[in-house]
DNA sequence: TTGTAGGCGTTATCAA
DNA sequence: TTGATAACGCCTACAA
């Protein structure tokens, strides 16, 4: 009784079943209607006296179907990307893929190094929600044909489908929202565009629709990684102006969110008064007097939507059909932080 | 140019580089110091030229090795999960290992599903943060030499390592301090107890805990699941309640904390007058005024103890040395949560 | 230093 | 309905 009762296999069954492993095979495959029910029930009770499992090793390497699906994650921490992982394991399961998710801290390096292992796992599919460079790599492995998603984000040239938000609509809706409220002078707080499409876009939506809709507005895109300085002073330097209407500041994400909060709660300003509003709905959102306003994104239908490509582009050979792009719409959870304290309707107003 | 360009192997890069599959194996093995420097080069362009990688599922078949970490979980959206989850990424990426992340919703059957694929792929080490019930199974694993790390609880019967936190310590610095806080009065919140052993030994030090500093208190067990008309029925009563002390609600995890939290919220509560204090920090404690006080979980560290306490056995051959137990200590941090309106310090009375 | 031959556990192709 | 037998891509003695 040492150690290793060693896993079984295949041909142990079989012998144990005093048959062929061909037949054991098609047991576990998906032709057991071709088997007598005699043999199967023979091949039933060996395997399971000897807890035979097959092994996705073997299986991967002779039929190229591993039955896994690859997840390349900028930042696992993020409750965004946490929420579309979810919808993303749901649907693998359901159709009897496995996921393997490879957290690249939003490092460029790690990123091309998980790529390449994904690769050597011989994922079937891959979920991309990640912005490093690979491009080249990424765009290769598209051209192998395996299937590639992008999620929230677009990047360069790799021709892949997409799933993500209806961005510029999504700001449109921030700016009809705050401007209806009341609010006339604009704070947009992103972090850095560099290469991820979705801040670009929201980003350029903001300046475009400010200017579409004579509101006074600014916008700063900061890093937030190191001490919140940075970002302290843009804020304070934009609560100080001059200015007659009232002003609110709009967050480009959670993580801005989060850090925009913590500066206004430390300069005990109150909200509201000074209007604040971010795209992606937290759960502490409504926690924080007098809760604030925000745009909450389908998370889990987007992973859904992602793997759901992917399964049909890999099911259905369209493979080299063009890329395709869906996007969901934002749900606006209106609360205290976009409620003027003295707000006079103008939806009420005589004419 | 149809479609595959076809993955190149390991013989096609043998014949490229005008040698034998032994020398290129050796190459991407770890003996190239056995080439000499001539060989290396060709082959290094070979395999360049024709886009090379291992195939990891033929690689895993041979050896025996994977390069599999497997990781359940029960709830994937827990923050504690996923900080855990990023330290365990970490160290698994350090040491040539991929992580593969199986989420099983807190449902059994999709415990024992998952378990047994993560198997299928011949994972060499497993992180388990669950509780369903495949006792069984993973005590089969463990003998077949799969070395486990249990994750923040005990199960049954497995004869597993575990890492987590030291329950019974935290509990009594919440106890410690509340007590010196100037609160008297206490409501513990759980989830039910069921088979996380880690909510058990929490409980049980609660209720020995408050005996032995002669505090007033009483604990609820709740699902929280579906509304949360059940926990405002036990906060409603416990804030009702005559008693002369000054009343506190300690969560026993991050999900209580937020539960509670909403909960006093929409009753106008204000926190310190009633106390509250909860185990897991968040990133939004610091935000709901005056501050919630908590007492942090090492998650980063916790994630990386369990995969080295995985690979330690993996690599140092005690397998069958006794199962081993990490506890890490939590570390209070103290806000206005549980800071009375007009307490006096007792540390500062005159005797 | 390099190469040959066999096998890992499975599926796929044929033939019986 | 069954069963040999050859791959799959790689690793590992063993030999040269």
């Amino acid at each position: 009784m040492n150690q290793n009762p060693q896993r079984s296999t295949l041909v142990e069954v079989a012998h144990a079943a005093g048959t062929s492993k061909t037949s054991v095979s098609r047991f576990f495959g998906d032709e057991r209607q071709r088997l007598s029910q005699e043999l199967q029930e023979r091949i039933a009770a060996a395997a399971k006296r000897l807890g035979y499992h097959p092994n996705q090793m073997a299986r991967g390497l002779k039929g190229g179907r591993s039955r896994l699906i690859g997840m390349l994650v900028a930042d696992i921490r993020n409750p965004y990307s946490v929420a579309v992982m979810h919808g993303i394991e749901s649907v693998c399961q359901a159709h009897g893929y496995s996921l393997m998710v490879a957290n690249t801290n939003n490092d460029p390096a790690q990123e091309r190094r998980h790529l390449e292992l994904l690769t050597a796992y011989r994922v079937e599919g891959l979920v991309v929600n990640a912005a490093g460079s690979p491009d080249r790599e990424l765009a290769k492995l598209a051209e192998q044909g395996t299937p590639l998603v992008l999620v929230d984000r677009e990047l360069g040239e790799v021709p892949a489908d997409m799933v993500g938000l209806d961005d510029a609509r999504a700001i449109d809706q921030a700016l009809d929202h705050l401007q209806t409220a009341g609010y006339g002078e604009l704070l947009y707080v992103s972090k850095p565009t560099s290469r991820v499409s979705s801040r670009r876009v929201r980003l350029e939506r903001f300046q475009h629709g400010i200017a579409e809709r004579g509101l006074v507005g600014e916008a700063h895109c900061l890093t937030l990684d190191a001490d919140a300085a940075e970002l302290d002073d843009a804020i304070g330097a934009f609560l100080v102006r001059p200015g007659t209407a009232p002003k609110a500041l709009l967050c480009a994400n959670g993580q801005v969110t989060l850090a925009v909060t913590r500066v206004l709660q430390q300069r005990n300003v109150t909200l509201g008064s000074v209007g604040l509003m971010g795209i992606d709905e937290l759960e502490w959102c409504a926690l924080v007097p007098p809760g604030i306003t925000t745009l909450a994104q389908p998370t889990d239908a987007i992973g859904r939507a992602a793997v759901e490509n992917l399964l049909q582009r890999l099911e259905s050979s369209q493979r080299t059909s063009p890329p395709r792009r869906t996007h969901y719409q934002a749900q606006l959870i209106p609360r205290g932080s976009t409620r003027l304290p003295f707000h006079h309707d103008r939806s009420q107003e005589s004419p």
